[in-house]
DNA sequence: ATCAGCATGTAAGGCGTTACATGATTCA
DNA sequence: TGAATCATGTAACGCCTTACATGCTGAT
């Protein structure tokens, strides 16, 4: 489904599918590419994309696919499928959950750990963020609503990195 | 390694383990049967635990496994590498990224569905904040910590849940 | 020349869920 | 008596990641 959500914006090659995943979606989804051509081969035996080899000007092979009729009903059953799998799975949680096995600091290098990759991916968010506020129209609308989602929930986690560190620190 | 956690605390059987785990961490982290049997007997040969057959009263089969030295060791391993992984799944912001390929109205019920989730898991985590409040020591600090978390990220996603269905509205 | 990036794909294997299979007890 | 809960486990299957395999292009 992402597949056909990005392919229902632009034509796309696997790679490049790669590549979109990659950006503002991996903060709340993944893909390889050990998973991303078989799934393409398989919604194109589906109907629901169409393969569209390039007559390359360079040597290389390209093979644009492009969302049809088929994939778009798809796409659109799913949108509207209230059913959804939300998934949280933090170890970082996970260790401090059992931070009583260990010492203090332990769990302490833990949060501070957490809390500089937390740092690092607000910077993107908040440049993904300053970028869309200068286009932003109906279109990049819901790109930007998912941004605004990374960027409350990680400042509610430093938040609580702040507290969590002075509680620690106070026994 | 959440069983290891779970044994470091007390004695518990396969289905007390379970028990544990749709709790309070089933917050950010899950388990089924299929997983933790299998698991139970690997780490038994493995020596991290050791399983004591219970002679019950009643009729029932029952094994309780414990934490053994080597368990322990491996515990305190993994609590102090650094190396972890956090996952985030949620299928709404996906949804929601695609949000474009559908009507406006269908985005505005997927923010909505998960607002009510949001809002009713809230609420247990507010329960299980109550509680430890009460019994709060060095003890049960690591389980208000991680409980904590999802109040503070709760309440962000309910913010963002506001701003975002005002937003849709407005356009 | 060499390395990073572009580009497509396969294969092995891990991990975990769902469903099944079985049987006891407790409570309405 | 029937349903819910206690209790342990296996098997099939799906899904995905990692690693491998291959070869081109463009920049340094």
């Amino acid at each position: 489904m992402v597949i056909l959500g990005l392919l229902s914006h632009e034509d796309l090659t696997g790679y490049e599918i790669k590549k979109r995943i990659d950006g503002a979606i991996s903060f709340f989804w993944k893909g390889s590419f050990g998973s991303i051509y078989p799934s393409l081969q398989a919604m194109e035996k589906d109907g629901h994309i169409r393969r569209n080899v390039e007559e390359s000007t360079d040597n290389r092979e390209r093979i644009r696919y492009s969302i049809t009729k088929s994939g778009r009903k798809a796409l659109n059953e799913w949108l509207k499928d209230s059913k959804v799998i939300n998934d949280l799975k933090y170890e970082t949680l996970l260790k401090l959950f059992f931070g009583g096995a260990a010492d203090k600091l332990v769990s302490i290098k833990t949060i501070e750990n957490f809390k500089e990759d937390v740092q690092k991916d607000l910077e993107v968010l908040k440049i993904y963020e300053a970028n869309l506020k200068k286009v932003l129209n109906e279109e990049h609308m819901y790109y930007y609503l998912t941004v605004c989602f990374g960027i409350k929930s990680y400042k509610a986690y430093l938040s609580w990195c702040e507290d969590s560190l002075k509680l620690l620190n106070n026994i």
